[in-house]
DNA sequence: CCTTGCTCCTGTAGTCGCTACAGGATGCAA
DNA sequence: TTGCATCCTGTAGCGACTACAGGAGCAAGG
C-alpha cells in the first residue's frame, strides 16, 4: 500500500485552487454561495478542502466565462456536460445564442466607432468655434447625428486615429 | 394678461419629459438623485416642473448615453459643456479614451466571435463521439483553446454559420 | 511558549446603471 | 363623486463580482 485511499493526493486549499485556476478566492467562495460550485468537504479547523474534480469544474466556468457566456448558461452546461448529460444539440443551441449575442454585440460597437472617431477626427481638423463632440452630443436626435456623421466623407484624420 | 412673464409656456411633467427625450421617469428621478440632472422646482402638490434647459441635459446625457460613456464621463462632459468649460481638448480626450475601449471591446468580441463560430461549426460537422463545444470549455488553458481553434483549417460549415 | 505573519473564515456593503415594486397622494374629467 | 392616470418617496433587486471588517487557524522562528 504506497497509497492508502484515504489520503489524496490532491487536496488543493481555496489559495491554491486559486492559483491554479486564476479565480479570485472571493470569487470561489461566491460561487459556492450561488451554487455554481458544489461546498467542498472542511478540515478540522473549518477550511476548505478542493480536489481536482472541484479543480476541472472552476477551470470550465472559467473558461465559459472568459468566452463571455453567463452564469445561468454556465449552469445548463455543466448539467449538460455531466456524463449522461443528454445531447449535443442542446449544447451547441446555447453557444450559438451566445454567438449571436456576441455579434449583436460588436454590431452595435461598431457603429459607436465609427461614430465617434469621425467626430473626434472632426475635432483634430480644428473647427476653432465649437467642440465637435459637444456638438453632436447637443443635437436633438440621435439616430440623426448617425446618419450625419456617417454621410461625412472621411477626412485625412480618420485614419490617424 | 395674455402672457405673465412668470407663465412659462415650456414647463414639463416628468412624463412628459421622459416622452420627449425618451428616458423613463424613472431613469429621470434616478438621475435627480445621483445629481446628473439639477432638481427642478415643484409644483403646489409637489410634482416636478421641468423646462427646455433641463430638456437639453437629459437630451445630453442620452446621447453620450448611447454611445456608451459612463455616466461619470458625462458629469465631466456635462461641466465642459457649459458656457466657459475650458477647453474642446479634454473633451476630446474624454472621447479618446472611451473610443479606445470601445475598440478594445470590438477586438476582444471578435476573438470570441472566431471561437465560438468555429467551435460551433466542428460540432455542426458532427463528431459523433463527443461535443466539440465542451471539449473546448473543459481544456485546460483557455490560451491553448485559442491557439488550437484559430490554427485549424476553415471547414465547409464554417461559411454556414 | 510566544510572537509574527500568512492564510483562511463569515458576513455585509459597495460597484454600475438602472428597473421594479409598495403604498400612498395629486389632479383632472365624466 | 368616482374613477383613473399620473405623480410621489423609499426600498430592494439585477449580474458578477469586489472590498472590506473583524476575527480564527496554523506553521516557523526566537
Amino acid at each position: 500500500m504506497a497509497a492508502v485511499p484515504d489520503a489524496r493526493s490532491e487536496d488543493i486549499s481555496i489559495g491554491e485552487l486559486s492559483r491554479l485556476t486564476g479565480v479570485h478566492v472571493e470569487t470561489i467562495r461566491y460561487y459556492e454561495k450561488i451554487e455554481m460550485l458544489p461546498a467542498p468537504p472542511r478540515s478540522h479547523g473549518g477550511r476548505r478542502i478542493y480536489d481536482a474534480g472541484h479543480r476541472r469544474t472552476l477551470a470550465f466556468i472559467r473558461h465559459a466565462r472568459e468566452l463571455g457566456f453567463t452564469l445561468d448558461e454556465i449552469r445548463t452546461l455543466l448539467g449538460l456536460a455531466r456524463p449522461g448529460g443528454t445531447s449535443c444539440a442542446q449544447v451547441r443551441d446555447i453557444a450559438a445564442a451566445h454567438l449571436g449575442s456576441v455579434r449583436d454585440k460588436i454590431a452595435n460597437l461598431m457603429r459607436l466607432e465609427a461614430i465617434l472617431s469621425r467626430t473626434i477626427a472632426q475635432c483634430a481638423d480644428g473647427a476653432p468655434t465649437s467642440c465637435a463632440v459637444l456638438d453632436m452630443l447637443e443635437t436633438p436626435d440621435a439616430a440623426s447625428v448617425v446618419r450625419r456623421v456617417m454621410s461625412k466623407k472621411p477626412s485625412r484624420a480618420d485614419r490617424k486615429i
